[in-house]
DNA sequence: TCAAAAAAATACCAATCGGTATATTTAAAA
DNA sequence: TTTTAAATATACCGATTGGTATTTTTTTGA
């Protein structure tokens, strides 16, 4: 059985975490901690050694949340351009599906942490690069299994694409405008059909 | 002559705009400004009704920084195609530049203000509008130039243009590689060559 | 059931926050 | 040069900040 002490931890940093992302990491108060957790600093202090701690377990734990609904999603298909179209498909829905994150922690962390130059930064970085390889991945399957042109750099276009779907999400949130997303999906598809895809 | 205040005002913003910028406005003191400009909160609050006043005229002179130097980087060619290709010639040193302003404004303040709500959201999407209006704008004028195809929606293309930048420049600064710029920007030429170009 | 340990609440800390009222200095006008 | 007004500095405000030491409560294991 789980220790009180680790069940609390969880729950503190489940409801930090998109207070974190909506917020970032100077603005977000121990004092909005306490009063979304309904518990008091002395229970937040005896669970993390600090703020600092919290808000890193706290984009833990946004990446999951973002990231295992993405891996889940991909696993719909074993073809590799079909697991690229599903990739833009979730996309498609990030808009919704990450509000209820308090937005694309990627994004938010990542510009928020990178003039603190935290251990946080540090830890977006894996993420993306975590991302592009994954990505990367799926197109040199692809190229193995001649369903994509051997002529393409894999990690090329997975920078590419990773670097256009940050574009739209960024577009999306501050525009406030889904059809930033939509078009950009749109743009990978032909780009997978017309440049990948044998 | 200009008066002192108006003077002072001005040394206010060109110090704290870098700052505003960095740090977002949450995490910028008055102290930070106070420190940076040399001089006292009297002299800040007697030139600047609050804090949010500072940092909503800092934003906005640091996008004419941005601007006008891109403004005046694209008159080197009246061709709307080679117009295009300045643009993305003028974002291929984009790091550098933007580094000495603090980062990208659009990008740090975009997101900073993304879930604060306050008017400097409402600013960023307006400088983004206008920006996408002059590439649209540009476009346009290629195809009654007869340099771009007519099947070509220019307002589509602009905002395809101006998410891909960004997503650029997010990837840039966060995995501090300018790589991400330097392909997007071959990226972007290939459509215009490609797809643009009659 | 009860003692020991763990967890959480309370009370407190110095430092800093944004902002203001007032005093002092500086600049402009006569 | 003197008067007046503008600009800046100083001193202070209550509130809040992240964090800690201590006390109280709760849980656990024997």
């Amino acid at each position: 059985m789980k220790t009180k002490a680790a069940l609390t931890s969880q729950h503190i940093i489940e409801v930090s975490a998109p207070i974190f992302n909506k917020n970032g990491y100077a603005a977000t108060s121990l004092s909005d901690i306490t009063k979304a957790t309904g518990l008091t600093k002395g229970a937040i202090y005896g669970n993390f050694k600090n703020k600092e701690e919290l808000a890193y377990a706290s984009f833990k734990y946004m990446v999951k949340s973002l990231l295992s609904p993405l891996s889940k999603y991909i696993k719909q298909s074993d073809s590799p351009i079909q697991k690229l179209l599903l990739i833009t498909d979730f996309y498609r829905n990030y808009y919704p599906f990450s509000k209820q994150l308090g937005g694309c922690p990627i994004l938010n962390i990542g510009v928020d942490a990178n003039n603190s130059n935290s251990e946080l930064l540090q830890k977006v970085r894996e993420v993306i690069q975590r991302i592009q390889d994954q990505l990367c991945s799926i197109i040199e399957n692809g190229i193995e299994a001649g369903e994509i042109s051997t002529k393409i750099n894999a990690m090329q276009y997975a920078k590419r694409i990773d670097t256009m779907i940050q574009g739209a999400i960024f577009m999306t949130y501050t525009m406030n405008d889904e059809f930033y997303m939509t078009d950009t999906m749109n743009l990978i598809d032909e780009i997978i059909h017309n440049e990948l895809k044998l």
